[in-house]
DNA sequence: TTTAAGTGTCTCAAATAATGAAACTCGGTT
DNA sequence: AACCGAGTTTCATTATTTGAGACACTTAAA
């Protein structure tokens, strides 16, 4: 997924069997990894083994599975609340959260997915990790297309080669050419829609940060519900939203997306 | 940190580089790295690329620095959401919290140090440092000193010798004597209690959580203000916080403490 | 302009760690 | 008793990692 090309040797390695373990979002035995594997056995024998000893893997030896270590945590904890766009943005996010009333995301694009780094719903606003790293797809959310839309055009190719362009709802655009007709419009209109497009019922205004340098470090959106509101209401929110966004990306100005976005 | 003794190959590295960049707690320069490093320079070098491209570590090409990469906080959300005793726990804390009208946290042990892995508050009176991914000194807290009372002997021996011992506030414990002492009273009594150790005027009363075969697989506790409360008020919730750590723990059961704990 | 010092990057033979076919345990079946 | 399958270990082979040192490049002082 990362670097598909050159496996970075055995740390490369040990990465995939994460990601891997990851990929079941339950705890999983020795040879469900191993049939899914590129490994030989004794090589994913001994990634886990020494995973799990540092902690990044959680052995369960009674039931004999694996499942992530929470030293993860502790270690993405560092990364959530040093490096990623949260501590620049959320006195604006919170601030915006309050003013409109409805939920404000924050999300950031890992090689091609939408990764939602901080979230205020306007009621309680306490949710850290818990919605905090969750990805969602780009091609189907406001802000992975309001990223996508204003991404450097090497970087967006590849990102749109990336989409798995699955149809969630009637609503969803499933292929590149019709995303690609839409990110034109985001272009030029500066804001993105998601229109059901990813969950029935929910809809979402996004609009891009820019950093000083004019590149794209996440987006900002307000999600609602179409019990609540229209496409047509929301686009009310426009000033609002892009004041945010605008703060956040002067702030964010020297911050950096990382290489291999 | 975690297994100082043998080192794990190449992965074991890789592994002590990221918690290196964790600790600066901000982004770090090469040379920075290099100065409190065991490695030699092009080894160190390798490693912080190998983790760059893999998204572990970010590289900022304009200032040369490195942070904590997103890709971490997505692996972490796996571990949070599927392998931490979150999912199991979540009802429950959340229904103390709107009982006892304070906020209730969730910590398990990472490595003889308190990882606070959910928190809910009921109100927003006050902050406390924990959130989720946060981690804190096992010794001056009300959950670390809960989950310590009741580890068995080794793993116990062990974590107290990784206690800092550092004196937070006057009311800090400073030393291992002075916390055994204390850890023989919490065992006997069920409950141990944070009175003002780690922050001034913050005070928490927490209780283990004991999974079916009697092994201490984390921590609740109602964590208040000296404002509003005092150690004689809080004791009166041992019912209701007892109640709701055995029933995590009942349905824990076969939830295992990773072996590395 | 030159010199020097500090960083970051690269080279290559030597040292070491990773590799994987095959063999071995150890429950639970047939 | 023989078989099977999942997990674990062995060990000679192979490939990667290693690190002293050299090399760029930038900045600062001479």
């Amino acid at each position: 997924m990362y670097n598909v090309s050159n496996a970075d040797g055995t740390v490369g390695k040990a990465i995939q069997v994460l990601d891997q373990v990851a990929s079941f979002r339950r705890p999983v035995r020795f040879s469900e990894l191993l049939a899914n594997s590129p490994f030989p056995k004794p090589t994913l024998y001994r990634l886990v083994q020494t995973l799990s000893n540092q902690g990044m893997l959680a052995f369960d030896p009674e039931r004999q599975t694996y499942s992530m270590g929470i030293r993860l945590v502790r270690l993405a904890h560092s990364a959530w609340r040093y490096s990623s766009l949260v501590p620049v943005a959320r006195p604006y996010i919170e601030a915006l959260a309050a003013k409109v009333g409805e939920a404000v995301h924050l999300a950031q694009l890992d090689n091609g997915h939408v990764l939602f780094v901080d979230k205020c719903k306007a009621t309680d606003h306490f949710e850290t990790l818990a919605q905090a790293g969750k990805i969602a797809p780009g091609y189907c959310t406001g802000v992975g297309k309001a990223i996508l839309a204003f991404m450097p055009e090497v970087e967006q190719n590849r990102a749109l080669d990336q989409q798995s362009y699955t149809a969630y709802t009637p609503f969803t655009l499933t292929n590149r050419a019709a995303l690609m007709t839409e990110i034109a419009q985001i272009k030029e209109d500066g804001f993105a829609y998601d229109r059901e497009e990813h969950e029935q019922g929910i809809i979402s205004i996004a609009c891009p940060i820019l950093n000083g340098q004019g590149r794209v470090v996440g987006a900002v959106s307000i999600a609602t519900s179409t019990n609540r509101y229209t496409i047509k209401n929301l686009e009310k929110q426009r000033p609002n939203l892009m004041r945010s966004a605008n703060l956040i990306g002067a702030e964010a100005e020297l911050w950096q997306v990382p290489i291999w976005n």
